[in-house]
RNA sequence: GGUGGGGUACUCAAGCGGUCAACGAGGGCAGACUGUAAAUCUGCUGGCAAUGCCUACGAAGGUUCGAGUCCUUCCCCCACCA
């Protein structure tokens, strides 16, 4: 099941797969709430649970409370900024209802857990006495993730981060005991982590942490997934205007829809498989011909999969229908598609345009405009379609800006006057457009 | 606490007291070419009421006609010693 390119390393493949198949199968990934939102990047760990829950398993997913409260040092160069506890607080609101988005969350096949709830309660020489004494530093610091830390010239490792390490071991032996939850999952800058965890529970079979028993100890199993790059070899999820969120507020529908539309074709079938249910031969098919024809529909398939699952089939057909207007579509086989793999009805098609699905609008007044109040540098700023006016006034230097469907030549130029009513569309590049609503 | 080395724009990194909004590389953006793809070539890459003005080289003062560059104090990081 989880064969569609997720896997990078398994540190016991036997465990694994007996513990990921059959009904008691549970598998947990945890979430540190450092933003007050998810974004792409963390869209892979989220789909892994959601295929889990999917194929009939244990979905588990953790959102680090207590966790939150040190910082991960895995991957970083520097120490983390600390996070006041009402930030933590918001942000665990705020992730946590993204993850509902996307996992059934029904106490049963899926679980949010928070893992402040076994750490609040735990003294501190307690900590230390029971969980410390597992850790030998020798073999903490010849992992990879702290090794790098303190081989950088002018950087340093504390030693809070290194307890950071201990929290998520325990929180594996933990969920092993109390949840039957014997595998986790992760980015591959968890590694280090995750095999804490595993020889946590290794070590401690048998004996007792914080008064509970540990029994499944030896049972763990930790997988990482594949390091997600785009074909560029650059990081995912980062577009031109930052980081791909999926709180709506910080990337509109149409943004995260555009994301997807734009997926390179190498990363085509990959993505496919990664965030999107569809099956396997499907997915096969779509990918099969590599005309340009084809693999623009497979995109736009994959960028209404994807943007239904965050933000609701209503949001991502309007998306579509947007981009679609903008660059023009290709005939009738996206709509085909769609019905035929069941992303969408007939219906849906049918309906008036939904709401949401936009891209950026800024109204103006139809008297305002032609008195050429309107620059095409402030319109451009307004719109956030550049990120400065002297920005936009670069952007007409190369010839990058356009109003409707005419290059703008002029750093000077205003929006010209229209109807009321009309919308004007306003360029930037190719790929970023925004409306001017004339009332 | 002692000694030495550091803190420069998104990142890495250079920077004889003036010619520094700051070399170079990466990243990013734009243009050409294309399929809203990739590759390639070229240009741009602090802000603004824009041949000028403002803000920026860890923080605050000082020297100087002039400071990223010199002095003082402070903060932070790193290495070794204690």
């Amino acid at each position: 099941m989880l064969e569609r390119g997720f896997l990078d390393r398994v540190s016991d493949e036997e465990k694994a797969r007996k513990h990921l198949s059959g009904p008691a199968a549970a598998g947990y990934i945890g979430f540190d709430p450092t933003a007050d939102s998810l974004h792409a990047g963390s869209l892979m760990p989220i789909m892994a649970l959601a295929h889990l829950q999917r194929a009939g398993g244990k979905a588990i997913a953790v959102v680090g409370g207590a966790t939150g409260m040190i910082g991960d040092p895995s991957g970083k160069t520097a120490m983390r900024q600390f996070l006041t506890a009402a930030d933590i607080e918001a942000n665990m609101r705020g992730i946590s209802r993204q993850l509902s988005a996307y996992l059934r969350l029904d106490d049963q096949t899926g679980l949010l857990l928070d893992n402040a709830a076994w750490f609040k309660d735990v003294p501190c020489l307690l900590f230390l006495r029971e969980l410390g004494a597992y850790f030998p530093i020798r073999m903490m610091l010849n992992k990879e993730c702290f090794r790098a830390r303190m081989e950088r010239e002018g950087e340093g490792l504390t030693y809070l981060e290194l307890t950071y390490m201990l929290m998520q071991a325990y929180d594996f032996v933990r969920l092993a005991e109390e949840r039957h939850c014997l595998v986790q999952m992760g980015g591959s800058d968890q590694w280090g982590n995750i095999c804490a965890g595993v020889e946590l529970g290794r070590k401690a079979k048998g004996q007792t942490l914080f008064s509970q028993p540990i029994r499944h100890g030896g049972e763990l199993a930790g997988v990482t997934f594949s390091l997600l790059r785009n074909a560029a070899g650059g990081k995912f999820g980062k577009t031109e205007k930052g980081n791909v969120w999926l709180d709506e507020s910080k990337t509109s529908a149409y943004d995260f829809f555009q994301f997807w539309r734009n997926t390179a074709d190498r990363d085509l079938f990959r993505f496919l498989g990664l965030f999107t249910f569809l099956p396997m031969p499907e997915i096969e098919r779509l990918c099969a011909d590599p005309a340009a024809e084809s693999a623009n529909l497979a995109k736009e398939i994959l960028a209404f999969a994807a943007t239904s699952l965050a933000h609701g089939r209503a949001k991502a057909l309007a998306a579509a229908d947007n981009a679609r207007a903008l660059f023009g579509g290709y005939g009738d086989g996206f709509r085909n598609e769609t019905v035929r793999l069941g992303l969408a009805t007939e219906a849906d098609f049918s309906g008036s345009a939904a709401q949401g699905g936009d891209v950026n609008v800024l109204s103006a007044g139809a008297a305002d405009l032609a008195a050429g109040k309107l620059t095409v540098i402030a319109a451009l700023a307004e719109l956030g379609l550049v990120g400065s006016k002297s920005e936009a006034r670069r952007l007409i230097r190369q010839g990058g800006a356009y109003v409707g469907e005419s290059r703008v030549e002029s750093e000077d130029a205003t929006v010209p006057a229209a109807e009321p009513g009309a919308d004007i569309v306003i360029r930037a590049g190719k790929k970023k457009h925004g409306k001017i609503r004339v009332s």
